[in-house]
DNA sequence: CTTTTGCTGATTGTCAACAGTTTAAGATTC
DNA sequence: GAATCTTAAACTGTTGACAATCAGCAAAAG
């Protein structure tokens, strides 16, 4: 019974109503709630969740660092919008990044982990049969994160998450496209298998390829900048 | 007469206490005037920069998301500090990242950015041949921001920038060791050499390996981790 | 009719005060 | 003398209030 009031306290103990709200507004992003351009209007925020503007401020100052809105002075916060080259932009640190992991990962990878991604991609044939994309994209996203997390750089791990969070602040999603579906696994069944044949340099170009693709979905072939 | 009222209206008009703290904590930061594992006093920097407490703390969160500093709740805020396995982690995404912004310059460099480059590589040989490291570090810095801006890629640049504050979270700095100088300059002129010939994936595998062995001047050669 | 000027309400920036927690020093016990 | 308990000072978390700024609209000037 303690347990309870021990995790309720514990998780007092080491989150502010800051940290609880960063992490609220964040969801609210990812989830799609708060679109881009989107004003956050503080007073509304804080009469919602019933605290003080205060949190709500320090909340938003954390996240305009870490580039999901922005604060004009005297005006507010916005939730930031991608435009065609910042987009582009980021799929290219994005794919240099996850190159990094799989190129980190394929050395010292252990055969439990080769099962794992393994299942991620099963898991992702079945929902690809089903033709069930609100099941492949979770699929999707743990095989990512347990590239980066097995690698052993946690710090690259967490990059590759704030990199992941503020690809949210895209309208259009690239596995929005059913037909992407496929290939999209194809190409993760390539990746999976230049990591369990221990060769780094194939799993970092099989990573990149992999990336890069998902933005020409997005771009179009030539990964060009749809708006300057 | 009008433009010194409009650019200190500019200034006024785009930056808050918060944003101007901020950027002073960063640079005290820089300056090694803050050193890691330090305590920020909010009282007592409230008092020295004549503001109140709330933009400090606002201030602070966006360390936090930054990296710079770490946030324990009720103990405090704390100037983070990088031990051995962070700051390798930290080497390897940076060589990653840079090694990006020269397979991206490589073709398209221009004959201008070229000079531009060249100059800097010759002042650092000119602070090398009078021994003077104060010269030499600045070059150092603004050779690296030049290519990962010339590349094109404006937030890549700014996450460069970004991982080069936090690495003055590290007390010992890889070019403190004066025998380092010289191969780092030795170094920068294959980087040069490589983009100049725009050869993309030469420039970034200089690149790269001119970071990693930083890191090793800085590790020992085996680029292992000091402390768990 | 268009432009400028002057309000009004809403919203943000900043501050000072209060409540709860941590820290550290002093008192107490063994 | 060492360890533990007590207590007060220091500090952080949060709140509500005040000042400054901005957006929108109506009235006046051209």
């Amino acid at each position: 019974m303690s347990l309870d009031i021990d995790s309720a306290l514990q998780l007092r103990r080491n989150q502010s109503l800051t940290s609880i709200i960063r992490h609220e507004l964040e969801q609210m992003i990812e989830r799609g709630e708060l679109s881009a351009g989107e004003r956050l209007n503080e007073n509304a925020l804080a009469a919602k969740l019933g605290v003080s503007r205060g949190p709500i401020r320090e909340a938003c100052r954390g996240l305009e660092q870490s580039g999901l809105v922005n604060v004009i002075v005297n005006r507010g916060v916005f939730i930031r919008a991608l435009d065609g080259r910042e987009a582009a932009e980021l799929y290219e640190i994005r794919a240099a990044l996850y190159g990094l992991a799989g190129r980190l990962l394929a050395p010292i990878v252990t055969d439990q982990q080769i099962a794992i991604l393994t299942g991620y991609v099963e898991e992702m044939d079945a929902a690809m049969a089903a033709g069930d994309l609100n099941s492949f994209y979770p699929g999707n996203l743990r095989f990512h994160e347990a590239i980066v997390e097995f690698g052993g750089n946690t710090r690259l791990a967490a990059e590759c998450a704030a990199i992941h969070r503020e690809m949210h602040l895209l309208r259009r999603r690239t596995l929005d496209m059913p037909g992407r579906m496929a290939t999209s696994n194809d190409e993760h069944r390539a990746i999976l298998e230049r990591i369990a044949a221990r060769d780094p340099i194939g799993a970092e170009a099989a990573l990149e390829e992999h990336v890069l693709i998902s933005r020409s979905a997005l771009f179009g072939p030539l990964g060009h900048y749809p708006d300057a």
